[in-house]
DNA sequence: TATACGTGGCT
DNA sequence: TAGCCAAGTAT
């Protein structure tokens, strides 16, 4: 058996990334800021989705100040359809923290770095490397798939000490002269190559230190538990009209989407009495209750049965964290996808009449 | 350590 | 179709 090479594995794997590595917007920038934001939105989610939102962020808040600088609505807004949507609040108290705490200057220090919301282990390494040239582990999903078969190792990767132990052997093998090409090559090759299922190991540049490939096991890795079925709630959702303007409800401050707007949203039940009595604990009347549409949402740990009613109405007392809104204002108003079904779900319906 | 937290695309 | 997966973090 012959032992791991590192010095060749460097060479290879920065020699393949130099020459094959996509042209993403991030990587024609050096602001420390930028990176940051591109790495809180590719946490979770695909490049491809990513992009046109991180163009739009980039346009409405170019530099850190101008984003510490902006209302939250305006954040959540250009967040909107993106998901895990703390992400935005987190970067957003993160940004001022920044901008108070050290004059405006991303930290450059492990521990700093870390402290800050929704900075967690990988972001942390990530902006350090990407921005800084420091020698610290961005260990993701795909690090791991990496490692997993090139060392061909059975650890579950959904623990944290798993983890661990991935970022101590980083922290052996990473490129001191190029710790941001080299984190990224390998964040690169798990997404073009070594893809959790068909890996291209023919195409790899590394396949001759691979050990799951000279095993034919690469299938067979990384190790990683099948998570449970979503649990499934069932909802009824009003979109009650006054004139022009319709009424929406601000989410709660924490929790799922929070701070997000939407439609006043109830546990299943009997309609008619359910909304009529909504109306009535606010001091207002709903008339030509109708059926509109049935809406399933899926969360990654959640299911929405969603039965869309609409009706004319009014509301004299409404509640704290809602609001009469126009068109126009909702456009202006971060919705979760799910209640943006519901919009389109409402219009069509008054539109084919 | 386990669970909450979004969404869209692919198989 | 149902399940899986993606540049994770907070609690």
């Amino acid at each position: 058996m012959q032992l791991f090479d590192t010095n060749q594995f460097q060479q290879d794997l920065l020699a393949w990334y130099r020459s094959e590595k996509r042209d993403l917007p991030w990587r024609r920038e050096n602001d420390p800021y930028r990176i940051w934001v591109s790495e809180i939105m590719l946490q979770q989610t695909k490049v491809d989705t990513v992009i046109p939102y991180y163009e739009r962020f980039m346009n409405d808040f170019p530099t850190l100040q101008a984003l510490a600088e902006a209302p939250e609505e305006k954040v959540l807004k250009a967040w909107e359809g993106l998901g895990y949507y703390s992400r935005a609040r987190n970067l957003h108290a993160a940004v001022k923290e920044v901008q108070s705490h050290y004059g405006g200057r991303v930290p450059d220090s492990e521990k700093e770095i870390h402290q800050l919301k929704g900075v967690g282990p990988y972001t942390a390494g990530a902006v350090l490397s990407i921005a800084y040239q420091v020698p610290a582990p961005a260990v993701d999903g795909n690090v791991m798939r990496v490692l997993s078969r090139l060392f061909s190792m059975y650890d579950d990767i959904t623990k944290a000490s798993t983890r661990k132990m991935f970022e101590e052997i980083i922290r052996d093998i990473i490129s001191e002269e190029d710790p941001s090409s080299f984190n990224q090559a390998l964040m690169e090759l798990g997404a073009v190559i070594c893809t959790p299922t068909s890996p291209g190991c023919l195409l790899c540049p590394v396949a001759d230190h691979c050990r799951a490939s000279a095993e034919g096991v690469q299938e067979l890795l990384p190790v990683k538990p099948k998570k449970k079925a979503p649990k499934t709630v069932h909802l009824q959702s009003l979109v009650l009209s006054s004139e022009d303007a319709v009424l929406v409800e601000k989410r709660p401050e924490k929790g799922l989407l929070a701070n997000l707007w939407q439609f006043p949203m109830l546990a299943d039940g009997e309609p008619e009495a359910m909304w009529t009595n909504y109306a009535k604990q606010r001091d207002g009347t709903v008339r030509n209750l109708t059926y509109v549409a049935h809406i399933r949402h899926v969360f990654s740990h959640l299911v929405w049965e969603i039965d869309v009613y609409k009706a004319e109405g009014s509301i004299s007392s409404p509640e704290e964290r809602q609001a009469w809104m126009t068109e126009a204002q909702m456009d202006e108003a971060a919705f979760p996808v799910s209640h943006q079904k519901i919009r389109e779900e409402v219009q069509s319906s008054s539109s084919d009449r």
